[in-house]
DNA sequence: TAATTTTGTAACAAAATTGTAACTATTAAA
DNA sequence: TTTAATAGTTACAATTTTGTTACAAAATTA
């Protein structure tokens, strides 16, 4: 956890943009966890530091408007892009006042946004980070972020893009049980509908490349009940 | 911290699937009201503090539909879950856009809807701001929220998940008497039928666990008909 | 576009936990 | 001291949760 990412909380009522947008900001290689409302982000902030926040201007419970004054009211001042609706110029320059750092207005061009959060970012200058080639070693696998690769022995094992996705969350949270919500939002940067049991079927498969033997889990566990915890020194509890 | 009781509104024309659905609710701590109607609806919304709306959509009188459109275009912000025939792909699709927040195709599974229940309301909530690794030491013995984790002069102890949830509302309660009501309540969320015993087993479980002599018990002390009090201190009375 | 790979879903099996019932022990009160 | 009520404990059944597989859907690549 030395080593980290920015981590985008995107706030959008709509599912169809939120994930459109979503996936297009992973894309260009940064971390997003999404909210669906003001409580929603509220949670997210709170469980995650989060870097910095696009806001939808018009949801139906609270408004972005609303959302981010409560912010800067309670001194959080993680930085804010606004989206708002086009031409809504009375709201931008509110938004603004109100403590927004940027704003874009809707439909938008996803490289205008992705060229404004790294403006802002960079504006902010939080410490620039991942110099690639993050290793992380467990047992005898070595796991590359940089480089997208796992190895065990030096002999390379071929990993898919949502096996890598669920590890890097992992080894970003080591010795921390992560419930399959949270392994959710941060791998796949959605909610966690119910009764979904795809992220104990990617468990599974990950626990074929990481485990000596998968079915005595060492390094990725299970809490019972709870979620599954990743531990890369492989102590058995 | 006094929990909040929620209080659902039911609304369906069959009597039965109401009556059967509203005790299945009720057996998992909240509260319900019947409608069997828009009208029926609208009285209790006015006459009570609803959290939440279980909205059937075929209705001889008002179809779920109108009365989802209705309360969204007054601003009647309660959240909803809207009951849709099996497969009526296009009606759910129109729901959602009323405004219903879920829906669930019928005849559904009872533990599927309770799911959802939760899921909302857990979304509407303002989340507690939490410090992560809240660490709470007694005698030998060290217990993690954070982590989940329980341990014995450092020696980890294995935890269940009901077993941590009860120890954690009694940390979270230390040197409070708590009666099997309420430690049902605050650890599960359900209501304590009369002549269940499963607080005593898992206080037994949990003595057996986090007591160096279970019979003999310093940290998990019972009061006599009345309930159980944790003291972190030890102190026998 | 077709072929290939990856991912999610559903179904079932396996494992772990939890509740129930029965019985015993303890406590308080008569 | 006896009695009735309450609490402790245990084994076992029921339930819940997790693991895994095969297959279908979706995404990616050629």
């Amino acid at each position: 956890m030395s080593e980290k990412k920015y981590l985008i909380a995107l706030v959008d009522d709509d599912a169809k943009i939120r994930e459109l947008t979503a996936k297009y900001i992973k894309d260009q290689g940064l971390d997003v966890i999404t909210a669906d409302s003001g409580k929603e982000l509220d949670r997210v902030v709170t469980a995650n530091e989060v870097d910095l926040i696009i806001l939808d201007l018009m949801m139906p419970e609270e408004s972005g408007l609303t959302i981010c004054q409560r912010y800067r009211v309670n001194k959080v001042d993680i930085p804010i892009i606004m989206l708002t609706a086009k031409g809504d110029e009375v709201d931008r320059i509110v938004g603004l006042e109100m403590g927004a750092d940027d704003y874009l207005p809707k439909p938008f061009n996803p490289r205008e946004l992705l060229a404004r959060i790294n403006a802002i970012l960079r504006r902010q200058n939080v410490p620039k980070i991942e110099p690639k080639n993050k290793l992380i070693k467990f047992g005898s696998y070595e796991f590359n972020v940089g480089s997208r690769s796992l190895s065990k022995n030096g002999k390379n094992i071929s990993i898919t893009a949502g096996e890598f996705d669920l590890l890097k969350v992992f080894t970003e949270h080591s010795k921390q049980p992560l419930s399959r919500d949270q392994l959710m939002q941060l791998a796949k940067g959605k909610e966690l509908d119910v009764f979904d049991r795809s992220i104990d079927v990617q468990i599974s498969r990950l626990r074929r490349l990481i485990e000596d033997n998968p079915n005595r889990p060492r390094y990725l566990q299970t809490k019972w009940g709870y979620g599954y915890i990743f531990n890369p020194d492989g102590e058995i509890s």
